[in-house]
DNA sequence: TTGTATGCGTTATCAC
DNA sequence: GTGATAACGCATACAA
């Protein structure tokens, strides 16, 4: 930190006191000031190159105007536009966002919720939450507002920005049926996670909709949303007697590693296996052939849910949302074809 | 911001002042009290799950154990990694980050960083300098601790951790020539940018060790490291009467950019022009054909940067380094081809 | 070894 | 309308 223009410096140089210098300064006391006054503090400000110091206001305001931005991994593409997205919300708002990964795992989560607390953010956006995490209680009751993006908590009274996982899912389902498919598997994502779970039900729902009896055994549970486990899983139903002739992915890594799987077993994509994915990360028009997936809109929950966060700070009183629903589209590339006659 | 345990209430808890308690919380005090009492202390702050206020701490000893971070933007997958980077070595140190987007606008570059002196940083990791930012000269005065990364000033007093451009662009020089080209373009980066010249006098330079005299309009500028930049000025190169058969670029996004125009001209790569990038943006091993690229250690840059700054931070007096420049390496996938014969 | 006093920069609550 | 004063939570120089 390095020495800076004070409130003091202004009162020394204007010649009226610190605290006429401050509420000069603070449009919602300013009026109760000369006009001459204002103009002479506010011009003296100006010159001396003023910025406030917001560590002094936060400790005697408790609100430091800073937010914790909970993600799992940045270097995950899904994050980056959310990150945008929030901030694009946050900054006009005169906030600034610390950072923290958790990798997923929970005692990092803890500490991490620690670290933030420390620094008195006024609020959290929480991008790596999981279905039950037990210390969401211990938060509630500290009174901490907090949105969730992306994921949702099972329990209500944390607000939850999230896509529409049945409408994406159900997308892929008819593309992939439309197109002729009947032998249809699933890759899920990680069951402690809400995009987890609502994935594989929307997959079942979708399933019974169309009067198609998915065995178990087409149903495939990767660990992590994580490249090599979509390669693990399709290797295993690449691998079944009755051998699928389209994979429905619960999110774009897991499909990408699941082409690669094909590839490697001397199949082709879409020729021998359908294949889609869900979320259209950034760079995915780059490669071949281009994945049929449902884009969401990264920087649009983003957004949706640092507005919905400040709304709380600001507004501490008013009802909280329980949950919002993003649109989501499909977005259909080269990945899906008719499958080959038997 | 939450009511939370503090000092004084760790204090009436054991019966001792506030400044003793403050004492047996602090390592380097600890040693002037009483066994007894630290372990009192430590055992009530443990209890009532205490937790500093940095917010306080930082207003008393004007260090807040906060860095600012400015990149240029998140969503450019070169950063995630860099970021990564920086706060695998804060993290451990007690340091947290605020990011900040400057967009590569230089005003948003300013405003950014009086966000961060509002805040009290101790120093600023900076991933988006421009060559010749005027403003530096103000912030060197000011003395708050800087680093750069990636980039560099191209004045000194900056410390800044760099790739070492020349060794990654001689590389792929060398890897055309080898491969029997002798018609070699470049698409330059943004001359603003330390990157973008610096890769540019290498090219210049390798041409002249290979003794190829390369004709001026064989280099193609681009405002910015973007695929559109690069698909221009690919357009540009590849309608010349005396088309050249590869195109070093200098950065993998320009190069995705040529790619695509090259393809869109019914030529083809590397068949009839071989490309080359820069940086081994993480999804490159997915799209085909393979960029040849020259892979940088995002990672370990951000490492070095934070490593640096926080070495500046803990001791003020002792010598800064200029540039540290970090080692590259040559990776090769299929997009270089030997020339087709005329 | 421990307690007392002070101030970091700001804002809020009093007076005048 | 403006000034004086206290307090936010912590760290430290000084006393005891």
């Amino acid at each position: 930190m390095v020495r800076a223009v004070t409130l003091k410096d202004i009162a020394r140089e204007t010649g009226v006191h610190v605290s006429t210098v401050s509420r000069a300064l603070d449009p919602r006391a300013r009026d109760s000031l000369t006009d001459e006054v204002v103009a002479r503090v506010t011009e003296t400000a100006q010159r001396l190159g003023y910025r406030p110091n917001r560590l002094a206001a936060g400790l005697r305001t408790k609100r430091t105007k800073t937010v914790g931005l909970i993600i799992p991994d940045i270097t995950n593409p899904l994050f980056p536009p959310i990150v945008r997205g929030v901030e694009s919300v946050l900054e006009p708002a005169g906030y600034v966002s610390i950072i923290v990964n958790t990798d997923g795992r929970r005692d990092r989560e803890r500490f991490q919720m620690q670290v933030l607390m420390e620094r008195g953010v006024d609020g959290v956006v929480h991008a790596a939450v999981e279905r039950d995490d037990p210390y969401f209680d211990d938060i509630r009751q500290q009174s901490l507002p907090i949105v969730t993006v992306n994921r949702a908590l099972d329990f209500d009274g944390v607000p939850g920005i999230v896509n529409d996982e049945a409408a994406g899912i159900t997308a892929m389902f008819r593309l992939l049926h439309d197109a002729g498919h009947r032998r249809i598997a699933h890759i899920a994502g990680p069951q402690q996670l809400s995009t987890g779970v609502e994935r594989l039900e929307a997959f079942r729902a979708a399933a019974r909709d169309y009067g198609l009896d998915v065995p178990e055994y087409y149903i495939s549970r990767s660990e992590m949303f994580v490249f090599e486990e979509g390669y693990r899983c399709a290797e295993q139903l690449l691998s079944l007697a009755k051998r699928p002739t389209a994979i429905l992915a619960a999110n774009d890594r897991l499909a990408l590693g699941a082409m690669r799987a094909i590839d490697d077993q001397g199949l082709s994509c879409p020729e021998d296996v359908s294949v889609t994915g869900f979320n259209d990360s950034d760079y995915l028009e780059l490669i071949k052939p281009g994945l049929t997936t449902v884009r969401v809109d990264k920087t649009g929950v983003g957004q949706r849910a640092a507005e919905t966060l400040i709304a709380m700070l600001e507004n501490p009183e008013a009802e909280r949302p329980k949950r919002i629903v993003m649109p989501i589209e499909a977005v259909t590339r080269e990945s899906v074809a008719p499958p080959k006659a038997d």
